[in-house]
DNA sequence: CTGTTAGCGCCTTCAT
DNA sequence: ATGAAGGCGCTAACAG
């Protein structure tokens, strides 16, 4: 039976022989958590692993310590590039402070978020970083009462450690930038009903009109999903049954949806139809028309969700960073 | 000292006592590999187990059987999404066999390339699928070398076991659909000199060329990355020196930077302009003007990659899938 | 089929 | 500062 990927397997033991000390002494000097002896052993001992080759046993050495190093990350999806960004930005961070981040996908389906959970768990994953709750999702809840170390990215249930952008503050970005534009005429095509984020966007949209003194229709809001097919179809429905000069779509996804449709329905973004996104995807900026959209950091969400991981209990544990407009040319000021 | 995410830990000492056995004969009815035994104590055993939430401690079963069930993937980056959907798509194949997938990413840095493959090692990965390798890495040959158990998607290196899709063929299905408008002024954008896929895409589109009796001049072929900048500014440079009536995009980004370039430029794709991509990531037939791509089955080539791991070495050992050409709304007749 | 025994590689008292 | 000894949770030989 060959051991982990063949690989050398160099111990502590054959450390220890080829440096003539004992074991206890080289797993002492390698201790990467220790302040760093010079002393002459210290140093030889290093010398000795290093040509060697040695490398630290993870599991051996989590299984005693009793951590892992490793945190786990739950996302729906890594193809979405929202999902894709969060993850890269959680793995910086993790880095940054010595762990390991490890991902599993569970698309939307309830069940299989369990069971990733539970795969990630099984590996022993020290705490766990969620960017998908839902709002009606009973993930965390259970997790609090196993008391299992965890965090929620870029939403919230209210209740669990979370950390996320200020979706209120850039939906109200978003909108207000349109009515400086002077459009009054403006839909919006937001995430699904059970997104803390979607709502949060809708409801700083609707502070930004209310501000303008516009109302906003029910029938302006559309609630579909963070795809881009989704995009389209809201899109479609939107340009059918009205002709807004203005779009906000609470996602990059949504808004490539919508300017599919637009193109459909003879508008052109840019032109006669101003559009608006949120996140701020690389995508965006490099479309034929540059697409504006809200910028959201997600290394500071990121940094924010692994330390909320580590922090004592107790403390505010919802945190926002505020987003930033990134205004391009698929916004122009409104035709008469 | 809390251990692993504070999870309970309930361990098979506790499930023997509970149910009355000894701690072997848990470990030997909960043995997911051995047949499931029906006596009662077996059932009693699994039920006691699953009252008392028990899970096995990966690290600790890793240890012991000196395979950790974990199968390392190394990308550059997860926010393109060709990679996204490479390693969703070895997430799931891994899964089918039993293995959990751990990615990590490295950039375009051989150094960060080394360090990440470390990391990953020293995690007891069972074996290693590399979606990163250069023409000019010396990655793959350590490995060779240090008899590390691995295997490369999507390109090869000529030597490793590598599981990739037909870069020559999908290059000549391309350009033949162009020929085949009528285009015979076509412009070909493709990835780094480093990669394999760039070279064999590009060596098929020549072939195709050559057939309808055309010759592929050395400038009209332009090398860039595989990023959408790249694109944009490899677009440029064509539509300024020259006036193709079609270009083939050696991948979906490039195209979509190439896009870009002709909306600058004054071409309307579709019309004026035919394009073709690579790949056919989702965003690909959602875009205003579908794009006409070449799809890659990443589920093969996934399947190809974690088989080739555990093949007898020694066997055919780079395995191509053929590719299949998506015409879409980008590509038209050439206008006279 | 069951239990006993030994040990995977590492870390951490405890004694020197 | 160093070494010896025990054990983290699990599995594989070996008896019965």
């Amino acid at each position: 039976m060959d051991t982990m990927a063949d690989r050398g397997s160099v111990t502590l033991r054959d450390v220890a022989e080829a440096a003539g000390v004992s074991v206890s002494t080289v797993s002492r000097v390698l201790d990467e958590r220790a302040p760093r002896s010079q002393s002459a052993t210290a140093v030889r001992v290093r010398q000795v692993a290093d040509e060697l080759g040695y490398r630290r046993n993870a599991y051996a050495s989590g299984l005693r310590r009793g951590q892992t190093g490793t945190i786990g990350v739950l996302v729906p999806r890594l193809t979405d590039t929202v999902m894709a960004l969060m993850f890269e930005a959680l793995e910086r961070a993790a880095r940054a402070r010595g762990y390991f981040a490890v991902v599993a996908t569970c698309g939307d389906d309830p069940e299989s978020e369990r069971s990733s959970t539970e795969i990630l768990l099984e590996r022993g994953v020290d705490g766990l970083v969620l960017a998908t709750a839902r709002l009606d999702d009973e993930l965390p809840a259970a997790l609090r009462a196993r008391g299992i170390r965890h965090s929620l990215a870029l939403r919230t249930d209210g209740v669990s450690p979370s950390s996320l952008g200020d979706d209120d503050m850039g939906g109200y970005l978003a909108v207000r930038h349109l009515v400086d534009l002077g459009h009054r005429d403006i839909a919006i095509v937001t995430g699904p009903r059970f997104a803390s984020s979607a709502n949060g966007r809708v409801e700083g949209a609707r502070r930004a009109l209310a501000e303008a003194g516009l109302a906003l229709d029910a029938e302006r809001v559309v609630y579909a999903g963070y795809g881009i097919d989704e995009g389209v179809e809201a899109g479609r429905a939107v340009f059918t049954s009205s002709r807004p000069t203005a779009v906000f779509a609470a996602n990059d996804n949504l808004a490539i949806g919508v300017m599919r449709a637009a193109h459909l329905a003879g508008r052109v973004v840019g032109d006669d139809l101003s559009l608006v996104g949120y996140n701020d995807i690389p995508l965006a900026s490099r479309l034929p028309v540059p697409l504006t959209t809200v910028h959201v950091p997600f290394d500071q969400i990121a940094a924010g969700a692994i330390d909320l991981l580590f922090a004592p209990p107790g403390e505010a544990t919802i945190r926002k960073v505020l987003p930033t407009l990134m205004p391009r040319a698929s916004t122009t000021r409104v035709v008469e």
